[in-house]
RNA sequence: GCCGCUUUAGCUCAGCUGGUAGAGCACAUCAUUCGUAAUGAUGGGGUCGCGUGUUCAAGUCACGCAAGCGGCACCA
């Protein structure tokens, strides 16, 4: 029997092995370490016997596989030493995560912050402990009645939905067992003390709200201190960047009780806000787009046609006026747009015509699921309806992909996930309807050759849809840009263009926004810059600050001359220290501080500090004006000044 | 919406077992004119989220509500 090693050298065993025999076979060290063997790309237990030829490998901490190991067999640790304090408690299921893992349990009485400590310690004393795995394989009767006779129902239930032929495995750590597919540690000492309980909260059995909720408890964990230590520090970090911090700390916004989930826009956070849209206004209408606005009351009816009400009427702001009439605050722009398109007889010749609008919309989110700016009850949209003939329909679909991706770019978003997302179980139209356009949606993703992910089932109820994600500094993903290809809303709204033949056909519509909610953009590039916004965006430029009164009028005429090109200047000429000053802007994220003192005063000169940085740079009034003047300048327009107008135009 | 936690000055937070509130920063006034992350002194500022109850007495205890936070569910 030849076993291939990861090397691609040969191993000849007479025959058959357990993994640790071929871990020992190499060397001591080797087999100290071995946590679990890989036959042939599968992960297997330690003790599993390889009986033919393969290609192996022993899997240790140091690779993810082990880690994957480590962190599994960490919440099986944690059920165990909940269970363990914790009689009567069920234990239910407990995957691993992202940096860490959890596990769902059923206890009427609900856990307290205090108690994981006590878990934590009883979950040391079991790695002390040194308990052997052990891999029991039973049968499916057998294994229901034995975790229902020792009141495990959750597992039960488990069990009796295990697919009919997988083979039913329980894992043993001494005494204490779990239904899992494993594959599990040699034994507890293995995985190690780098592991924490992070956070509790509440979870539905099986992800379903209609179920019972259980408690859920997160953990992290690693193959070393020093790597939790430094996830730890990781977090600290990422908390300092939070969008709701910050937003305090610079005076951006603010909310309040009376408005649960809405944004009151101060002066810093306005400024930051309209300059977000300038920039996509001027690259839509350089996409060739044109710009509409619908109103934010429509009547109720025109949702009950888009389907909208049927579907989300719980969750919209509807009045009825003294007239007697019913009217919606618009939860999304759609059927806004579709008046437009259908007010007088649109030509093939106008197509694709692409509709923008910066709409307000609202939301009657779950209070649940409020978060800062992320998740709000009222947010402008970046939205746009592309109305075209099924011909243009790929075509339009990559020109929007290319101007996210290209957009996303000018703010530093370079790994950006897509997902995919097809028809939802709750939907309307024909499925021959839903074939033609999801067939239509990915062929268009697939001709940008990006790599993408698909969310089955998540798509919009009128049709699939591309969803842009961007991940804030918490490690939290948000979907952003969108792009839904609709066939439905043309035909309940019954919209036409007349074709070359001089009959009427029916438009395909697209939906897209590229930001998504102007809102959460804000909040996710506070967090991605840190509040340390390039000086195009930054909605404070330039502090002139003085160090003694005597250049207070020398400060003022600088500032004017940063006004006069365009800067958003402030001065600060306040009986302070200079290192008062400096400190204070650096707190509130100031891009740029020009300190004047006697010495620049005499010499027209002024010495710039950059945020985050120590250095100054003393430059005449007029070099600085002109550095400073490219830098504000938006990246696309920079474009423009850099390529000259004629190369632009020419393309 | 569901589970858990939190809510005290503009901000960050103290306030033990109930005896009618405190710090730092910020703000104001005065002094200081000091070259790159906190100059000093003085002063003003709070119906302790809202409501009901228990009690001689509630920031503190109980119940209800609201908002926020961490998750789950939801996300046109």
């Amino acid at each position: 029997m030849d076993l291939t090693m990861p090397d691609g050298s040969l191993r000849n065993f007479d025959g058959p092995v357990s993994g640790a025999d071929l871990a020992a076979s190499i060397s001591k060290s080797l087999a100290k370490k071995a946590l679990a063997v890989k036959i042939d790309g599968e992960v297997r237990d330690l003790s599993t016997t390889i009986d033919r030829d393969a290609a192996v490998e022993i899997v240790t901490a140091t690779t993810e596989d082990g880690l994957d190991l480590i962190r599994h067999d960490a919440a099986h640790l944690l059920a165990q030493a909940v269970q363990d304090l914790f009689p009567g408690t069920q234990v239910t299921i407990g995957p691993n995560i992202e940096d860490g893992f959890f596990y769902d349990f059923a206890r009427d009485e609900p856990f307290r912050e205090e108690d994981l400590e006590k878990i934590e310690a009883r979950m040391r004393e079991l790695v002390d402990a040194d308990l052997p795995t052990k891999k029991v394989v039973m049968e499916r009767d057998q294994a229901v009645k034995h975790f229902e006779e020792i009141g495990e129902t959750y597992k039960a239930e488990i069990i009796r939905d295990l697919p009919a032929g997988e083979e039913i495995r329980v894992y043993y750590h001494g005494e204490w067992r779990d239904l899992c597919r494993g594959p599990h540690l040699p034994s507890t000492k293995h995985i190690g003390k780098a592991f924490k309980l992070m956070k509790l909260a509440g979870a539905y059995w099986r992800g379903d709200s209609r179920n019972e909720m259980l408690q859920r408890i997160y953990g992290t964990a690693w193959a070393s201190e020093k790597e939790l230590k430094a996830y730890l520090h990781r977090l600290e970090e990422a908390e300092k960047r939070d969008h709701r911090k910050l937003g305090k700390a610079m005076d951006l916004f603010h909310m309040q009780e009376e408005g649960p989930g809405s944004i009151f826009w101060h002066p810093n956070g306005w400024t930051l806000f309209q300059n977000l849209i300038a920039y996509m206004r001027r690259r839509q209408t350089a996409a060739g787009y044109v710009e509409i606005n619908t109103p934010d009351l429509l009547d109720y009816s025109l949702w009950e046609t888009s389907g909208h009400a049927a579907k989300f009427g719980e969750n919209m702001y509807s009045t009825v006026t003294p007239d007697e009439r019913k009217y919606a605050l618009k939860p999304m722009n759609c059927p806004g747009g579709v008046q437009v398109y259908n007010h007088g007889l649109r030509s093939y010749r106008e197509l694709p015509l692409r509709m923008a609008e910066f709409g307000k919309v609202h939301r009657y989110e779950p209070s649940g699921a409020l978060h800062g700016m992320m998740r709000v009850r009222h947010f402008t949209q970046d939205d746009a309806h592309i109305f075209c003939t099924p011909e243009q329909l790929r075509d339009e679909c990559l020109k929007v992909v290319d101007l996210i991706l290209d957009i996303y770019k000018d703010f530093g978003f370079e790994d950006v996930r897509i997902k995919f997302s097809d028809r939802p179980e709750a939907r309307i139209g024909d499925d021959s309807v839903w074939d033609k356009s999801e067939t239509a949606l990915k062929n268009a993703l697939e001709a940008t050759g990006l790599p993408y992910g698909v969310n089955p089932g998540e798509g919009a109820f009128y049709g699939p849809k591309l969803e842009f994600v961007l991940r804030d500094a918490i490690g939290r993903d948000w979907q952003c840009g969108t792009l839904q290809v609709d066939f439905n809303l043309p035909e309940r709204f019954d919209m036409t263009y007349v074709g070359e033949d001089g009959a009427k056909h029916r438009p395909v519509m697209l939906h897209r926004a590229l930001f998504g909610s102007l809102e959460r953009f804000t909040g996710i590039l506070i967090e991605h810059y840190a509040g340390a916004f390039p000086l195009w965006l930054a909605p404070r430029q330039v502090v002139v600050a003085t160090i003694t009164s005597e250049a207070d009028a020398y400060a003022e005429k600088a500032a004017d001359a940063f006004r006069k090109a365009g800067l958003i200047v402030e001065t600060d000429l306040r009986n302070e220290k200079i290192n008062y000053k400096v400190r204070e802007h650096s707190h509130a994220k100031v891009p740029v501080i020009a300190v004047v003192g006697k010495r620049e005063a005499e010499e027209g000169k002024v010495a710039l500090r950059r945020l985050g940085g120590k250095d100054q740079e003393i430059l005449t009034l007029a070099d600085a004006l002109a550095a400073l003047r490219l830098e504000a300048t938006a990246p696309d327009l920079r474009r423009v000044s850099e390529e000259g107008a004629f190369s632009s135009a020419a393309e």
